[in-house]
DNA sequence: GACCAGATTGTCT
DNA sequence: GACAATCTGGTCA
């Protein structure tokens, strides 16, 4: 597919009103929106097609959920930024900070339709099929060139955006989030029906 | 396909 | 000291 870095550029990014938002509904409608980021190296992005919510209220899985440490500070700070975490001692998630400032919500984007640097994707994941690029949190973090450096990163005009792409996104499966102990019943998890690039059924 | 062990370290109790 | 919003490569079917 024939695609212009330059051309995404010039599109506006998700406002920060977007964020400010119910979590829930904000992790629904961040499906079918485009992940980018600019970086040194050249530029790489995705259609978000899975993500799950965690809210500070009455969820035991967010990391919030039991306030405010060094690490989850920015899910408390002003939604529309990154919430880039370390885990498992070897891997990196990218979450969006949503909500008011100061609740501490966040949303998990957990998979993508590689779209953008195909290429350069495919030479930072060490795989070659498209399946193996951005279907897993840590796996799309690591395709798009993304670590702790981008914690905190303004979503709306930073190296790191996210813009509208696909305009009407059916098909949505609403389940249970993925590999936590706590908060297992919730059904904050959204995927795209029958995408090939989710991370797991 | 399903299931499982191992990797590896920042973070919090 | 225990655990973690995961991934990979192995086994078995």
């Amino acid at each position: 597919m024939m695609f212009n870095p330059e051309d995404f550029q010039k599109l506006s990014p998700l406002p920060r009103e977007f964020y400010n938002r119910n979590t829930v509904q904000v992790a629904r409608d961040l499906l079918g929106c485009l992940l980018v980021h600019n970086s040194p190296e050249g530029t790489a992005g995705g259609v978000i097609v899975e993500t799950e919510a965690y809210t500070q209220h009455g969820d035991p899985a967010c990391h919030a959920s039991r306030g405010m440490t060094p690490r989850n500070r920015v899910m408390f700070g002003s939604p529309g930024h990154a919430y880039v975490y370390f885990t498992y001692g070897m891997h990196y998630c990218f979450n969006a900070v949503t909500n008011a400032e100061g609740v501490g919500d966040a949303v998990l984007i957990r998979a993508l339709q590689p779209l953008i640097g195909v290429e350069l994707m495919q030479k930072r994941r060490g795989r070659e099929r498209l399946k193996d690029l951005c279907s897993g949190p840590a796996k799309l973090v690591q395709a798009l060139g993304m670590s702790k450096e981008q914690n905190g990163a303004d979503l709306t005009s930073g190296p790191v955006r996210i813009f509208p792409w696909w305009d009407d996104v059916n098909n949505v499966v609403v389940t249970t989030r993925i590999g936590i102990r706590e908060g297992t019943e919730l059904p904050y998890r959204f995927y795209i029906k029958d995408n090939p690039y989710i991370s797991k059924k």
